[in-house]
This record gives C-alpha cells, sequence and structure tokens, in this order.
DNA sequence: GGCCCTTTGAGG
DNA sequence: CCTCAAAGGGCC
C-alpha cells in the first residue's frame, strides 16, 4: 500500500456543514483533482510539469521520503533528528477483528483497519475484487467485511451528501464560498467511473486521489475532509480555488508550532478533531482540513511532527498533477 | 457485483 | 432510549 490521504469524515455532519457543495452524481470521483501541497515557500515540489507516475513505490516504505530539499532550509522529514518528534501509536486495540469470525452479534473493526479502510475509501470509492481481496488479506478481515464495508461507506456517503444538498442553503455556513460559481457536477468529470455500475467490477476505478507518495518534495499534504466541499464538481476548491497558480503565502506564527498528530484516527465524529486545522490567522476562509505529513502510509502509523514555525509556506496547487489521470492499477497498493 | 433497505448490537 | 456501524437479504 501506500498513499496516504486521506483521514475522514466524520461520522456525523461536522459543524462546518461540509456537504453543502457536494451535489455529487452518483458516484464520486470528481473532476481534476486538485491538491494542495504545503511545502517551502515557492517551491514547486514537483517541478511543474511532471505528472504523476505509477504508483510510488509500493512497499518502500520511508524510503523516498525527502530530506526535503536541502536548499529550502526546512527538512521536515521525520527522520530528521531536527524534526521534533514525538512517539505515536494506535492505541492498543481490543476490539481487532478477527478474519473469520462468525456473524454472531457485529464486531467492530479495529481502529487501524478503518482507517486504512478509510483512506483508501477517500481516494477510491470502488475496488475491485482483487482489490478487495488484498485488502481484506491485508487488514485481516474478509473479503466479504471488506466489500460489504465499502458498500456501507458508499450508502453513508450518499445519504450525507443528500442531506447536505437538501439544508444547502438555508442554515449552516456552507462554506462560505469565494467561488461557489461551479456546483454542477460534471458527469464527464469521472473518467474512471463507469456509470453503469453494473460492469463496475471490470473496471476498478482509477483512483483519482492518487498517492501523494510519489511526491517526495512535497512535505505535507493538505487533505481535504471527506465530506467536505473541498472539492467541487470542477476539481476545484470552493475556497481556496481563487489562490489557485499563485502560491498563496502562509505565515504561520513566530510561535507557533503545529502539531500534525495527536491522532491519525479520524474517521468519526469523536476523532475528527484530531487532526489538524488551520490556525485562523492563516485565514483560508472555510477551509478546514487536516494536515498529514507526506507518505502517511508508509510511515504508518505515521509519526506525530511539528511543523517548524517562523517560516513561511505557500499553499500550493497542482492541478495538473492529477488531470491526467493514471492508468496504472493500484491493485499492488496495499 | 452494486444498490437499497433492514436488522442487529454496541455505545452514548 | 438513540445513533450508527456491521451485516443480512432482496433485487437488479
Amino acid at each position: 500500500m501506500s498513499s496516504p490521504d486521506a483521514p475522514l469524515t466524520p461520522g456525523h455532519r461536522p459543524r462546518l456543514s461540509l456537504t453543502a457543495h457536494m451535489a455529487v452524481p452518483r458516484c464520486f470521483p470528481r473532476g481534476p483533482v486538485t491538491r494542495f501541497y504545503w511545502g517551502p515557500e515557492g517551491r514547486d515540489p514537483f517541478n511543474t510539469g511532471h505528472t504523476e507516475g505509477g504508483p510510488p513505490g509500493k512497499g518502500d516504505p520511508a524510503a523516498d521520503w525527502p530530506s526535503s530539499s536541502p536548499d529550502s532550509g526546512i527538512d521536515l522529514s521525520p527522520t530528521d533528528p531536527a524534526c521534533p518528534k514525538l512517539e505515536f501509536s494506535f492505541p492498543p486495540e481490543v476490539d481487532v477483528v478477527k478474519p473469520q469470525e462468525k456473524t454472531k452479534g457485529r464486531v467492530s473493526f479495529s481502529k487501524e483497519q478503518l482507517f486504512l479502510m478509510h483512506e483508501r475509501f477517500q481516494r477510491q470509492r470502488y475496488l475491485s475484487p482483487m482489490q478487495i481481496q488484498e485488502m481484506a488479506t491485508s487488514l485481516g478481515l474478509t473479503y466479504k467485511q471488506v466489500k460489504t464495508w465499502f458498500q456501507n461507506r458508499r450508502m453513508k456517503m450518499k445519504k450525507i451528501n443528500k442531506e447536505g444538498t437538501v439544508k444547502n442553503g438555508t442554515d449552516t455556513l456552507q462554506c462560505d464560498s469565494l467561488t461557489s460559481t461551479r456546483s454542477e457536477p460534471a458527469p464527464g468529470f469521472y473518467p474512471g467511473y463507469s456509470t453503469h455500475g453494473r460492469n463496475s467490477a471490470i473496471g476498478p476505478m482509477v483512483n483519482q486521489f492518487q498517492t501523494y507518495v510519489g511526491h517526495p518534495n512535497a512535505p505535507y499534504v493538505l487533505v481535504p475532509e471527506e465530506s467536505s466541499p473541498w472539492w467541487n464538481a470542477a476539481g476545484g476548491h470552493p475556497n481556496l480555488d481563487s489562490h489557485f497558480n499563485k502560491p498563496y503565502q502562509v505565515e504561520p506564527s513566530a510561535t507557533q508550532e503545529m502539531d500534525f498528530w495527536q491522532n491519525v484516527l479520524v474517521m468519526d465524529g469523536q476523532s475528527q478533531e484530531t487532526g489538524y486545522n488551520f490556525p485562523q490567522h492563516w485565514n483560508f476562509p472555510g477551509a478546514s482540513g487536516l494536515l498529514y505529513p507526506n507518505k502517511l502510509l508508509q510511515n504508518y502509523p505515521p509519526p506525530l511532527q511539528k511543523y517548524p514555525p517562523s517560516q513561511s509556506y505557500s499553499l500550493l496547487n497542482y492541478p495538473h498533477i492529477d488531470r491526467a489521470p493514471t492508468n496504472w492499477d493500484d491493485s499492488e497498493e496495499l
């Protein structure tokens, strides 16, 4: 596996009411996905033009954790001694599901299992049979459990979106959009998804939310919350679109250190706040997301890190990276 | 296999 | 009680 990206979502609609613009068509992959990377000011971690290739070196954890550019002056690598690091570990599990548990009663998956499935779901709503099997194996779950989980998750997603659409417009700060002109879903934007749901098994969705791991120079990744309107129909961000292509300067206060991780388990409402949210003074209207160290999973469980203070960072957007969905079969991912 | 609805049971 | 996640079952 490889790919960090996202944590999740709120079991309960976040108060930030992020579901507003999600008039998602029946399935997700949204258009040209855009991602935001936190990187040293003004730097294009990817040397623009580089398009994401295949899955990152699968199974080479940490191997390519960059030392994030020597010249950048900041080395955010978790392996860098200079980078404050704290121990991180999932809380001891007591509820780890046993693979062949007979269905007597309802078992609860472990946080780790949930995390990994959520993570996967974040970028890939449909798994091919092979992928299901692989994931099941790697998680110690049964094929059926994984399949069921994804199905339930899609249903939940759908429900949330529906609710969000309904109350859309009324109360709640539906992501005080700076640019909410595009809320119309564009079917054409869903490359990997077969609208004829029936045969989807043969065409595993190409994950639009490709791994971040392949971009070694992007030390941190800003991951949107799953049910937030981070991705609008055009694949942009309703609140950050205006910042596209012009690196937005973000200046953490001199004294501020941001904890990236207190807890990675952002599965549900409970742990939702465990991620890191922008401090208000960063002033990204309505934008709340979670900051993840790049290659989250490669270093899984991810290290707790701190963002060096007194630095200037840019919120970069590299839409080109996703414009051309890759076709690699990520079956080897997990 | 997916969708959809329902049931079950754990946790609040 | 209620909510919600895991699973069952029917249908396509």
